[in-house]
Parts: structure tokens; C-alpha cells; sequence
DNA sequence: GCGCGAGTCGAACGAGCAGT
DNA sequence: ACTGCTCGTTCGACTCGCGC
């Protein structure tokens, strides 16, 4: 039996509204109120912010905030009935319980891990991970992105032109061959089976991903299955360059 | 003075870290 | 302990210069 990896707290099944302003979301509640949440997701969200869609919401008790519920997923019918991850900053949460379950074979045995590292050229960049101890030499620059765009089984990034991502991807090309450099994206719904990057919303981005690659850069598309009780992993999904 | 396009900036929230 | 910055991201609101 496979464990959980990531359990949410209580959340509140609903209703999509709308989703405006990129930080917010109208969701009636089973209870028929209408509430705004947090939308925890400032992406295009391209595909999986349509309205009528359900939805489940967490809530914070924390009194300093203005929105006291937080959208964590909704529900698409790309193909069977699938919850997508909404909350952006779950993913680095999630990867990070991963790599103290030792979950990544592909990454060795390192012993240390260390979050938020500085590093880049102007040393103004931080990489979300860095992994040291390795019988090999080399230590691990590790970058996690969030994937919710899907044609199908294929999940793709970005789902918006990021010239933020194409910064990451330059700064870690810059690191090899010293240190290994991966890329991890985390696909934030268990419907996808193979991942590309996704050129036609950002090409420039695409073709630095393959450059990449082929100085060196490692890739792990990750699978999870995503549903109101939590996360688990799924293993690889298929790379299509 | 007006309308237009291009460019810049701040708001929204939370986590984590550095500096005081 | 506290403040302030950075990161994640988008877009409405705003300023600027240009041509008429």
C-alpha cells in the first residue's frame, strides 16, 4: 500500500464561481454560501479555472487574513474525472517530504538538504534545493515547477510565457558540468502520463529546456495522485522531447 | 488637448531567510 | 523578537512619449 505523502487538513467542497483577479475565487459551498477565496495560484491557470467546475477549499484560522479560505483543488474532465493541485507552493512542500523519503532514486543518496539556496550570477537567484553528500562528488541543484496545463495525457510547462522560468533554466545550465542540475517538474494531477514541454505558449523556453538537456540537464516530469485526502507518488512520467 | 500604445508598478498571500 | 526582503505570478491602473 502506498503511503500518503501529503495529507490536507479538512477541506470544503464547492462550486466555481469565477476566478478574477488573479488572487481570488467565488465558490458556493455545498451550504449554499458564497464565499471568496484565496487563490493561491497567480498562473493563467489555462484549462482548469472553469467556472461550474467543483472545487475544494481549505480553511486558515489565521485572524491576519482577509480571505480565510484557500482554493487547493478543482476538478477536470480532460479524461476521467481528475483533481488538479491549485496552491503553488504545495509543490516545493510536498517535494521536499519526498527527498527526506529518499522517493527519487534518480537522485543518489545525498545526505544533506538544504531549501532556498542563493546561487546564480548575481547571486540574487535561489534554487529551491540543493542536495550534498552524494558518493559522487558533485552536489545537486534542484529546481521544482508546478504543472497543471494537459492536452490529453501530455502534461506540459509552463502554461504561460515565463521568462522567470527561462532565467532558471540559463542559471542552471551555467552550473554544469560541476554539479548535477535537475528539473523537477511536479505534475499537480494523476491523469498524465507523459510530459513535454510546452512550446507553443512559450517556444523560447522549450528550446532552452533541450539545450539544456543536452549539456546535461536532468529532467524528472513527476506523477502524483491528487485527491481531497492527499498526495501520493505515481513514479516518472514518460519524457517526450 | 486628445487618444493611443508601450512600459512600469503595486496588489494579493504565505514561507523562509537575513539583518537589526 | 521583530522588520523587511524575495520568491512565486498576473493584470488593472497608472505614467510616459508620440502623432494628429
Amino acid at each position: 500500500m502506498m503511503d500518503w505523502l501529503y495529507r490536507y487538513p479538512p477541506l470544503y467542497p464547492g462550486i466555481l464561481l469565477k476566478r478574477y483577479k488573479r488572487f481570488f475565487a467565488d465558490v458556493q459551498l455545498t451550504s449554499g454560501e458564497i464565499v471568496t477565496a484565496h487563490c493561491p495560484n497567480t498562473g493563467p491557470m489555462t484549462g482548469v479555472s472553469t467556472p461550474q467546475s467543483a472545487v475544494q477549499l481549505s480553511k486558515s484560522d489565521n485572524l491576519n487574513r482577509k480571505l480565510a479560505y484557500t482554493l487547493e483543488l478543482i476538478q477536470v474532465h480532460d479524461n476521467e474525472p481528475t483533481w488538479v493541485g491549485i496552491n503553488t507552493f504545495l509543490p516545493n512542500r510536498v517535494v521536499k517530504l519526498a527527498l527526506a523519503k529518499y522517493l527519487f532514486p534518480e537522485l543518489g543518496e545525498y545526505s544533506q538538504i538544504k531549501g532556498e539556496v542563493v546561487y546564480g550570477l548575481d547571486k540574487k537567484s535561489r534554487v529551491d534545493f540543493f542536495l550534498t553528500g552524494s558518493d559522487e562528488e558533485r552536489p545537486i541543484y534542484l529546481e521544482v515547477k508546478n504543472t497543471t496545463l494537459s492536452e490529453g495525457r501530455l502534461a506540459l510547462f509552463p502554461d504561460t510565457e515565463t521568462t522567470r522560468g527561462q532565467k532558471h533554466l540559463r542559471e542552471l545550465m551555467a552550473l554544469l558540468p560541476l554539479t548535477r542540475a535537475v528539473m523537477l517538474y511536479f505534475i499537480n494531477r494523476g491523469d498524465c502520463t507523459e510530459f513535454s514541454p510546452g512550446d507553443r505558449t512559450d517556444p523560447v523556453y522549450g528550446k532552452l529546456l533541450r539545450d539544456a538537456i543536452a549539456l546535461g540537464l536532468e529532467v524528472l516530469p513527476c506523477r502524483f495522485d491528487i485527491s481531497p485526502e492527499g498526495i501520493r507518488y505515481l513514479g516518472l512520467a514518460k519524457l517526450k522531447i
